[in-house]
RNA sequence: GCAGGGGUGGCAGAGCUUGGCCAAAUGCGACGGGCUUAGGACCCGUUCCUUUAGCGGGUGCGAGAGUUCAAAUCUCUCCCCCUGCACCA
């Protein structure tokens, strides 16, 4: 039995005494592996084991491989989440503390968290030292964290170059919004941590004839503007009029106006009631046409702006006010509603109508009935609808939307105007309702920028991409991003250099992290104000005169030299190991600015994205309440087994529990290689046999699949193959008679090698316990022997297991009838039927079969044979064993047949038979008979 | 809505790129049997339906249609699910 505890421990030490992975330069080809950084807001749990795991297990293939890894770790402390956290530890919020506890923290610890740098830290030393006890073979002289001094020096030398290449731009960004707080407000602010979603929707003025003022109106769809018929207020319903950008005078709902005032340039004026509204009349600001303000009971004085355009045609709520309005005798003439789009193959005077029949509503609706007919509309419409309106015909709804806004844009009676999408109200965590603020010169990343989007284009398809249908995302997400906000009012982190109030937000500073790897504990002595863009400019992009560079930022010249070289080396083959979530973000700015900062030399290369498995604690415990520490975990199942758990099963985190089967049969498969390895200098080495180069063969088989799934990172065929086929295959081996030692070294010593990946720590025991003195964390990957497969012996292994299978069948089921079976015949099929097989296989004729076979063959008889295999000739395969070697394989193996279906065996060749069922036999799947 | 990825046997999850040993790997579970005082572990078998001994036959990989001698695998249409959509790591 392994001691799974006792050894990972142990070879850690010797590890750690060898120095096995600190890294140096040094003539082996480099390979770099850097997997993103953890985010320490709380203890590690077994997740980590997937990326760190998988990275790993690339690291260490590699080295066995011949290169020079680099596998380095850092720390991602920038950021909201560990703010917002701490807070909540100094608000004393009970979760939270619960939660830490749980987490077998100290109370006097989590006292001190209130302080977020101190969280951070202290969670930072969790999971490393749970990396640790992992194994992973890490360089850990180069860890360092995301806030170091030194760290920021390096990220402002980045932004440096972003603002020389003019890729900041300023401009207008909504947020969320605490009135109170005067703050922006994330995900991590709000009560219960709802995301505020911010949708912008399309304010529309109508002036009102007669008056200074006009009406805003707030829509998702611009675009019916032609089919407004009246417009909609409420009469009771106290309004200011204000003015707007300094120049038109505007009126919007009291209520609406508070919030409104973070978004336009608002001042308010006086005051009025929706009732006196109601007389008026105002102007459509496209077609001009005059037309009447109604009183609009629905609408709701919080929403948008507390007026809605009416469009009876297209918005069923409109088309029933009115209808409601003109029954109750308000107006005298009911308003015609103005179709102005339509979608081909319906035929409907008014679409609203037709929605609201459609979901069986009628006027007298309720209101979710009359939702549910605005939503189908809205929704058939944008896909399929198009306009009917002179002008626009046939022009998509999406399309003209655009259209619109620009024509009321350029007569200034259009404002974007964005509102809170949230079913509830979001609260703030001090309790204030969240409103939309529009924050004037925010400053942004513009990976819009066309010809830097076909830079990172060009780079993409130079990268290897692992899985590669992940290449389409990252093609994708290349296109699709555009500008991104990079100021941050709070949180840890690189204060911006542009505006020293604001952090760097915290995606946007681990973009080039990588790089910073190779040189941070060359420059560990020096004080960070040494380090201006001059050195990192020289480091990393070679500009500048060395001795230039020393002289004015009075770095030691070895140290600059030093560094440079660790850089050029260390960074040509790089892999980079995310997460899927990551793709949209991460990865591709990832790409972006390495190609703006680096030479193409020193671009990615490869990246490997973790599929199917969203990594995320914080839901594990919440949601399931079971968290599972890495700590824990390593003690209870072992490091090895924990990665071969999570790269064999994907939908670990889905399932509630850990699988404890999974992880228990893991363990007895090691636990049997394990014996295997004691045992084997108790058996004796003889002459190789069949069995033997069945062994070899197999091994050498393995060993190209290992080899493939190593390559590209198929790390689940590596599991199934390495543990659950290896020992099918043992077991086999031993079952047929298998005892040669000669055989046996080989086929585990090259198993334990190969384990070294994915299981090293068991890898190193299992190779010690066979006598050798090395570490497997330093041999080669094992070379593959072709010759020693031995395709058509396989195909002897696999026809006896088949025939195994299937005198067993027939046994069981004859038993019943006749219970005195005692033994059983195989008739092996005669050499004429593999000729007529692989003959017809290739003339796919019977005749020509037939003639070719030759004189000594019954023609009837073959024609019988042959026309019933004719009816599969498109599926059948050829048979290479010829009759006397058949006959050899299952005379030599009647002792192992017999064993394994527990009858007497007798074998015949078919034409020395006189069993009336000889004739059944075919190539390698003789005839059975029971006695 | 836009974008990306999926839908396979009791479950998880391979396979689909390069159509054919695919009734579909592997693991888990369930059932039966062996071993045990018993349990665990381990071993053997069964686990879509049918079968006149194995052979064989039928149905079958979200739904439907198509291409093909042949489709889980290719094409088209539809349905459903997951993830992301920006200041949030």
């Amino acid at each position: 039995m392994l001691d799974i505890n006792f050894i990972e421990a142990k070879w850690q030490r010797e590890w750690n005494n060898a120095k096995l992975f600190e890294s140096e330069i040094n003539q082996k080809k480099p390979f770099m592996i850097t997997a993103a950084i953890p985010y320490p807001n709380g203890p590690q749990h077994i997740g980590h084991f997937r990326t760190y795991g998988t990275a790993d297990a690339v690291a260490r293939y590699k080295r066995m491989r011949g290169f020079n890894v680099l596998y380095p770790i850092g720390f991602h402390l920038t950021g909201i989440p560990l703010l917002a956290q701490a807070n909540k530890v100094k608000d004393k919020d009970q979760s939270i503390l619960n939660d830490f506890r749980s987490f077998g923290i100290p109370d006097q610890e989590i006292e001190k968290m209130s302080d977020p740098l101190y969280m951070g830290t202290y969670f930072a030393n969790e999971v490393k030292s749970g990396m640790k006890i992992s194994g992973f073979s890490m360089d850990w002289r180069r860890v360092f964290t995301t806030i170091d001094p030194k760290f920021s020096k390096f990220i402002e030398w980045q932004f440096g170059i972003l603002k020389e290449k003019n890729c900041l731009v300023q401009g207008n960004h909504p947020v969320g919004w605490c009135k109170k707080e005067n703050n922006a407000v994330g995900m991590h602010d709000t009560k219960s941590d709802i995301e505020p979603e911010i949708e912008q929707e399309s304010g529309i003025i109508f002036d009102i004839v007669g008056e200074q003022y006009g009406l805003i109106c707030a829509t998702y769809r611009p675009e019916t503007i032609y089919g407004v018929t009246n417009v909609f207020v409420k009469p009771e319903v106290t309004y200011y009029i204000c003015k707007i950008n300094d120049s038109q005078n505007i009126i919007v709902s009291q209520q609406t106006y508070e919030k409104l005032i973070f978004q336009l340039k608002l001042e308010k004026i006086s005051e009025i009631k929706g009732q006196e509204l109601l007389n008026k009349k105002c102007i459509n600001p496209l077609s001009k046409v005059e037309i009447p303000i109604l009183p609009g009971s629905f609408v709701k004085e919080d929403i948008g702006t507390g007026c809605v355009m009416s469009v009876p045609a297209h918005a069923p709520f409109d088309y029933v006010a009115l209808k409601k309005l003109y029954n109750s005798g308000y107006l005298k003439e009911e308003i015609k509603p103005i179709t102005v789009l339509k979608i081909n193959g319906v035929q409907t005077e008014i679409p609203s109508l037709y929605y609201l029949t459609k979901v069986s509503g009628d006027i007298n609706s309720s209101d979710e009935k009359i939702e549910e007919a605005t939503k189908l509309e809205y929704k058939e419409e944008a896909h399929n609808g198009v306009m009917i309106f002179p002008g626009y015909e046939n022009m998509p709804e999406l399309e003209t939307r655009e259209k619109i806004k620009e024509s009321l844009s350029s007569n200034k009676k259009y404002f974007p105007i964005y509102i809170l999408a949230n079913k509830t109200k979001v609260l703030c965590r001090c309790g204030t309702e969240i409103v939309v603020k529009v924050i004037d010169n925010q400053w942004f990343i513009n990976y819009g920028d066309q010809n830097w989007k076909n830079s990172a284009i060009e780079a993409l398809s130079e990268i290897d991409v692992i899985p590669s249908k992940s290449k389409n995302a990252l093609l994708s997400a290349i296109n699709w991003i555009n500008l991104r906000a990079v100021a941050r009012a709070q949180g840890l982190g690189t204060k911006f250099p542009l505006d020293k109030n604001y952090i760097i937000e915290s995606l946007s500073d681990s973009t080039i992290y990588m790089a910073y790897y190779t040189i941070n504990y060359l420059i560990e002595k020096v004080s960070e104000e040494k380090l201006t863009p001059e050195f990192f400019d020289f480091v990393f992009r070679g500009i500048g005169d060395i001795e230039q560079v020393s002289n004015n930022t009075k770095i030691d010249y070895e140290i600059i030299k030093k560094s440079r070289e660790s850089f050029t080396y260390w960074y040509v083959e790089t892999s980079r190991h995310s997460g899927l979530d990551l793709i949209f973000n991460h990865l591709t700015m990832y790409i972006f600015n390495h190609v703006l900062i680096f030479d193409k030399k020193y671009w990615p290369k490869h990246i490997v994205v973790n599929g199917l498995v969203m990594m995320n604690g914080e839901k594990m415990s919440k949601s399931l309440g079971n968290v599972l520490l890495a700590k824990d975990a390593v003690k209870d199942y072992g490091s090895d087994i924990l990665r071969l758990v999570e790269i064999g099963n994907t939908d670990l985190f889905n399932d509630s529990d850990f699988n404890v089967e999974t992880a228990k049969s893991i363990k007895d498969k090691l636990d049997f290689f394990f014996d295997c390895c004691v045992k084997l200098n108790e058996i004796p080495s003889n002459k190789l046999e069949n069995i033997d180069y069945w062994l070899y063969s197999k091994l050498n088989n393995k060993k190209i699949i290992l080899t493939n799934a190593m390559e590209k990172l198929e790390l689940r065929d590596i599991v199934t193959n390495i543990i659950f086929n290896t020992s099918i295959e043992l077991k086999r081996y031993f079952s047929r008679g298998g005892n040669n030692s000669i055989v046996l070294k080989d086929y585990l010593s090259d198993i334990s090698l190969m384990l070294q990946p994915v299981a090293p720590h068991i890898s190193e025991e299992l190779w010690h316990v066979m006598g050798n003195t090395t570490f497997t964390s330093t041999e080669k990957w094992p070379d593959i022997n072709k010759e020693l497969i031995d395709v058509k012996l396989e195909e002897k292994e696999q026809g006896l297991d088949s025939l195994i299978e299937d005198i067993k069948q027939a046994y069981e089921l004859t038993k019943k009838k006749i219970p005195n079976i005692s033994s059983c015949n195989i008739i092996v099929a005669d050499q004429w039927k593999r000729n007529a097989l692989n003959s017809l296989i290739e003339t796919k004729k019977i005749d020509a079969t037939i003639n070719a076979l030759g004189e000594d063959v019954n023609k009837e008889q073959a024609a019988k044979y042959l026309s019933q295999l004719f009816k599969k000739v498109n599926e059948l395969r050829r048979c290479e064993v010829d009759e006397q070697e058949e006959y050899e394989l299952l005379s030599s193996s009647r002792d192992y047949i017999s064993r394994m279906v527990g009858v007497q065996i007798q074998v015949q060749k078919e034409k020395e038979s006189n069993s009336q069922r000889a004739s059944r036999a075919n190539p390698m799947k003789p005839s059975i008979e029971m006695i």
